[in-house]
Parts: C-alpha cells; structure tokens; sequence
RNA sequence: GCGCCCGUAGCUCAGUUGGAUAGAGCGUCGGACUUCGAAUCCGCAGGCCGGGGGUUCAAAUCCCUCCGGGCGCGCCA
C-alpha cells in the first residue's frame, strides 16, 4: 500500500518536472527520514535537479513544494536541510486505508503478482552420514525463511534437499562400517537409538583409520566405486545409511518448521545416466579435456581462467571433473543437477512418496526406476535457482556456472545464484565448555571450526532439547498448566529462540556460537518478539472476556477522521502505524539482497515500537471510548503485521507465555 | 602467491540504491510491578565507523593504498 502511495506522488513529482522545468524524469527515489518530524517520505530529487539547472538544490525543493499542488492523500510537504523535500502525510487516511487492508489478512499485505515461471529453492543439503549440527541448521533456517519470503511475494516456489548419498563422505562411513566395526547390513540395520549420533561418532573415527594402513585409504576408492556401479551389497548398506540418516534429518528440521518437497538423490542422477549425457555434451563442447600430462594425468578437467587475461599473465588452473579411477566428483554430478533443475537436460527422474509431514504436506524423492502409483507433481525446470551453499563453497560453485557457459547455456547460468553465507563456529569459550580445546589453549579472539570429520560441533537435537528445557522451566515458573500445554508452549518458544537467533546475523558475518547467547530469552530474540505479540492478544481476549464485543467491528467503527484526530495529537503512535506499512518494502528488500536479516530486523524494532505504546497506554482502562477504540485499532494493527513478520521467520505464538 | 569476505561502543552486531544528529542487544550503574503479565519499560555512561589518500553538493557506505583478521585455491564436499 506504501508502495501505491509512494508511486502517486512519483508520477505528480515527474510530471512537475516536466511542465515546470522541461525535463524527462524516469523515476524519483524516496527515503524515510531519519525522524518522524521530518516527515513520512523525504526525495532527494532536488539535488538531482541541480546540476541541469544550474540552481541551488534548496530553492528548487522550495520551488517544488509551492508549485506541485495537491496530491491525494499528502497534506503538505516542506523544504528542509540543504534541499530534501519532505512530505507529510494525511495520517486518519493512511491509516485508514492501512488498517483496512490488514484486516483482509494476508492478502492485504501482499502487494506483488506473481511472475511467471517457477523458483528452485535447494538448501540443506547435508551430507546423509552423520547428525545434524548447528552450522547445518543456518543454512536450513535461512533457506526455509527465505521460502517464505518468496511465497510472501507471491511467487511459485519448490524446495529442494539434495542428498549426496555416493559421496565420499557416505563412503566413509560404509567403510567404518564394514572394516572398522566389521558389521553386516543386518547387524547395521539391528542398531537402536540415534543412528545419526551413532555415525556421528563412527565417522569421527575414520580420519584415523586411514592414517593407520595405507591399504585402508584403498577401502574408500573401492567403496566408492561400488556405489557409482549400484546393485551390489555395499550400495545397500549405504542406502540404508543414508536413507535413514536422511529421515533423522528431516525430522530434526521438521522441528524447527522446515520442510522440503523434493530429495534429489546423487545416486539416482547416476544410475539414470544424467551424468554420462552432461559428460556427453561437456566433451562435444571442448568444455573439459582429458588431461594427458602433469599432476591431473589421466582425469577428466576443466580449464579455470584465472587472473586477468588482457594483461597476458593468463594462468590457467584445472579443476577435475572425473577422477583417474573414471569416479566422477561432486562438481560433475553438481552440473548435471543444475542442467535438470533449470530443464536444460531433457530428461527426468522418477519419484516417489518419501514421507508425509504431520501437515499433510507430502515429501517425493527421487528414483532410477519407474515406480507405480500416485502420479508425481512436476519438478524441476525451474526458471530461477537459489542454492542455499555456505561461502566456502564458492569456488566450486563458480566451477558449475562456468560448466554451464561452456555448454551455451550463459542466460541460464545467471539464473542459477548461489546463495552464499558465512559458516558459524565455535566460540573459544564454547569449544572449552565441550572439552574441544583446553583453557591454556584458549584464545578469547579466536573461534574453532565445527567439523564433522572430527566430531566437533553442537548436534542439532541436543541444541533443540537444551533450548526447551530451559523454555519449559521458565514457562513452569510463570504458569499453572498441564504438563502437554507446557510443552506446547515451551516447544514454540525454543523454537523461537533458535529460528531468530539464526536469522538476526547478516549472512555474510560469521556467527561464533555461545550457548549463553543462543539460550537468552531477553533482548534481541525471538521470545521477546513472540512475548510482544502474546501481550497484544491478551489485550483482546481480556476485551472478549469481560463481554466486550467492540473488538469485532472494530474496522467499522474506526473512521479516518477519527484516526486522525487520534493520530495528528500522538507523533510516537504515528510512527509505530507508518512503520507497519513498510512490512511489503522490507520483504521486497530481503528477497532483493538475498538477506532475511531484514525480516528479523524490522521485526524487533516493531515489537520495541509497541512495547513502548504498550507502556505508555492503558488500553482497557482507556475511560474515553473513542480513544479506546483508537488504540485498539492500532495494538490490533501491530499484532497483525508482527504476527506476519513472525510467520515469514517460521515462528508461531504461543497463546500465553 | 592469487581470489573472496570482514574490521562500527567493553562484548555481539545493525546501518536500504551514497543522504539530515551513526543505532540496537548484552554487560555496568540507577530507576519503574495494588496496573492490558516485568520474557517488559525508562535513564546514565560508552564511537578519529582499523589508518591514509581520492571521487561527490553529500562517504561507515564508492575507488586506491596500507595495517589487522577469516576463508578458499583437494582425484573431500
């Protein structure tokens, strides 16, 4: 709605200039002033204007705001500093038609149409042989927020974890398996308990058993080879492996509210010779070479400009693609899964139903064979992929988009955006506290890397199950509840807790993890928001309770005149309703930089916002009912965009905390 | 060596396409619960925005350079 007002003013703006000063404006750009006295939009355009025509910015400002002329829904507007013109408002209006809209719910708040084509949203993505940890569920909980994001604007979205079940790292834990603890598929199938934390800790160990035998490095190539080929004993074991590790996964994102539709799995891009029809084509295209000669003799590469070419010290690099046992590396398989998530392959997998969520929502995953039964929704051939990759990776992701520009598909390559965040780490302190490093060791300024080689790193669960301990004690402290609803309830706080707590950072800073600032529930968090809201709904069940039905034609009653009489005496309750109507700019914004920061930013401002209208306004015991009415309209206004920022954060609200 | 990222208050971090007096949280200290619930609110203190140069009407933001830190450059992913 901002929006809308906002383009009004532009197109009064550059048809001025063009009557009053012959000039061709193609836009206008708006700012919010940094304070509410200076209005509720401020434009720079006179500085624009000063160059052609030779004039000071502030006499054109001045110029502009005595000879615009009235423009629906602006009550006036001012020459300020050295040449901002700053425009204010009709306050009842605004809020009016702001109130309104929300009130139609969702709908209301969502300003764009879709566009035409479909988005690929691929996070996740965890190696399928071992526990999730901490720096797996930022990427999972950036994606997912994301999601919603794009959803929010309106846009066709399907998100994708792919499992890459033929890895090394699957391998590794085969091998550990079979050689290390020399157990059967049937003994591996017969282990209780977590199996992820189980390998967890078996793949912890095999770093060392490779450094013992150098005949035990051989046990990987081979067990490597044997799951490329299929169709054998140790490609049962790790289909076991990684099928059931990929199930504890997706249970452990289902507890934070992370779903996905579609498991892509490695192997089948294999076993349908995806790859052999990219590598097919690769080589037609001179893309990637077999290399006779140096330290990459006898693999499959592709030539890596590097430096800068014009000026002649082009040194070329070369990133193997097929290893010297004719194994193809994760960059290989990685093109053939763009080529078919962007339909550029022209072939298909099959699929089947892998679980159903409580939601109903259904996950399919991906199949070398035919499969009889539901019919699968389409996937893939999307005309835009996100891929939710941690910024070490970025190399290897420039690799891909070169494979793809090698093979003409340059347009396509710019549509596939790695989503790049930094990794977290272990505080210093953190990594005593879990007897990773000792104190002497300890260094206050450095953090230790999460490694799941090593068996460093915080489990996801462990994580979850600490954080609502501590939310069901603090609950317990608070209430009188069954046992269930506290555990309702403390389940949605923690889960509060950690979703913001892995959403306030910017994705480019690295987050040294703290168990103290990770199980705070005061401040900057997402129980303080979620509080916030729960204050707001208590105002109007207490209203509903004490038989008060005004709250349900609340709209009807709310007039623009009286809003704005409200409004125009109130400058701090203004400013909480025009920040409202920024929620569309700000998710618009977060799409736009990739960053969903944004959301958990704009989000707690308004909610320290409303905790300051909260405390300086008694709402029920308002005895003027006009006003009362006035304020009910805006603490419903504000639980209702701040209920909508939660949703796009995967928080829900408790119904009392 | 080459490439990418970072450096803002004691600590952890925000700061829209360059815009008006650089903001939060935590921590310290001091206040506010007979009130719609204090997981809250208010106040005090705390800054050559790493250094230097440049572009601009305007630089924490863009360019150059130096200093300090992180990551990448595997027949791992």
């Amino acid at each position: 709605m901002l929006r809308s007002w906002r383009k009004r003013l532009e197109q009064a703006l550059i048809s001025f200039v063009q009557q009053a000063y012959s000039l061709p404006l193609e836009r206008v750009d708006f700012a919010v002033p940094p304070r509410i006295e200076f209005g509720d939009l401020s434009t720079p355009v006179a500085f624009d204007l000063a160059k052609p025509l030779r004039k000071a910015p502030r006499l054109i400002a001045e110029d502009i705001v005595n000879k615009l002329g009235p423009v629906e829904g602006i009550r006036r507007m001012e020459a300020a500093g050295g040449g901002y013109v700053n425009v204010f408002f009709d306050r009842g209006l605004f809020a009016y038609e702001l109130y309104n809209n929300a009130r139609r719910g969702a709908a209301g708040l969502v300003a764009d149409a879709p566009w035409s084509g479909k988005t690929i949203v691929e996070h996740t993505n965890i190696n399928p042989n071992k526990a999730a940890h901490i720096g797996h569920l930022r990427n999972a909980v950036i994606g997912d927020t994301f999601v919603r994001l794009l959803r929010y604007l309106g846009e066709r979205v399907e998100v994708q974890n792919y499992i890459d079940n033929t890895g090394v790292q699957v391998a590794d834990v085969v091998v550990g398996f079979l050689y290390l603890e020399k157990k059967s598929l049937a003994e591996v199938q017969a282990i209780s308990g977590k199996f992820d934390y189980y390998c967890w800790d078996l793949y912890a160990k095999i770093a060392e058993f490779y450094a013992g035998e150098a005949a035990n490095l051989a046990l990987r190539s081979r067990t490597l080879r044997a799951l490329e080929a299929g169709d054998n004993e140790t490609t049962e074991l790790a289909d076991h492996i990684s099928t059931r590790i990929t199930q504890a996964h997706l249970a452990t994102m289902a507890r934070l509210g992370v779903t996905y539709e579609l498991l892509p799995r490695e192997s089948d891009i294999l076993h349908l010779r995806f790859w052999e029809h990219a590598f097919k084509l690769l080589k037609e295209r001179g893309a990637i070479i077999y290399a006779q000669e140096g330290p990459s003799a006898g693999c499959w590469v592709m030539r890596m400009p590097e430096g800068d070419e014009a000026a002649g010290d082009a040194e070329e690099t070369e990133k193997i693609i097929v290893r010297s046992d004719g194994t193809v590396t994760y960059v290989g398989k990685d093109i053939a899964y763009q080529l078919w998530k962007l339909g550029l392959l022209g072939m298909d997998f099959y699929y089947r139903p892998f679980m159903r969520y409580p939601s109903g929502q259904r996950v399919w995953v991906t199949l070398a064979t035919p499969c009889p039964g539901e019919t699968p929704p389409s996937f893939g051939g999307a005309q835009r992929v996100y891929n939710v990759i941690d910024t070490r990776q970025a190399y290897l992701q420039k690799v891909v988009g070169q494979g793809l520009r090698a093979l003409g598909f340059v347009g396509q390559a710019d549509n596939s955006i790695h989503f790049s965040y930094e990794r977290v780490a272990l505080s210093s302190a953190c990594a005593a506290e879990l007897g990773y490093q000792t104190e002497a060791d300890a260094n206050p300024r450095a953090t230790v890397d999460v490694s799941g080689r090593k068996g460093q790193g915080v489990k996801a669960d462990d994580l979850i199950d600490k954080l609502l301990e501590k939310a069901l004690t603090e609950v317990q402290a608070r209430h009188d509840i069954e046992a269930t609803e506290a555990r309702r309830i403390a389940n949605q706080i923690a889960v509060g807790a950690l979703r913001y707590f892995l959403i306030k950072y910017a994705r480019n800073s690295l987050i040294a993890f703290d168990f103290k600032e990770a199980l705070s529930f005061e401040g900057e968090t997402g129980p303080y928001l979620q509080y916030t809201v729960v204050r707001a709904n208590n105002i109007f069940r207490k209203l509903y309770e004490a038989g008060d039905r005004s709250a349900d034609q609340l709209t009807a009653l709310t007039t623009a005149p009286l809003l704005n009489g409200f409004l125009e005496a109130a400058p701090d309750i203004w400013e909480l309703v025009a920040m409202t109507a920024r929620f569309s700019d700000m998710a618009r914004l977060a799409v736009q930089t990739m960053e969903v920061s944004h959301v958990a930013k704009f989000a707690f401002a308004l909610a320290q916002k409303f905790n300051l209208f909260y405390h300086r306004h008694r709402i029920l015991s308002e005895p003027d009912p006009s006003r009362k009415l006035f304020l009910l309209a805006v603490a419903d206004l504000l639980r209702t965009i701040l209920t909508g920022g939660l949703e796009l954060m995967g928080m829900e609200i408790p119904e009392r905390m």
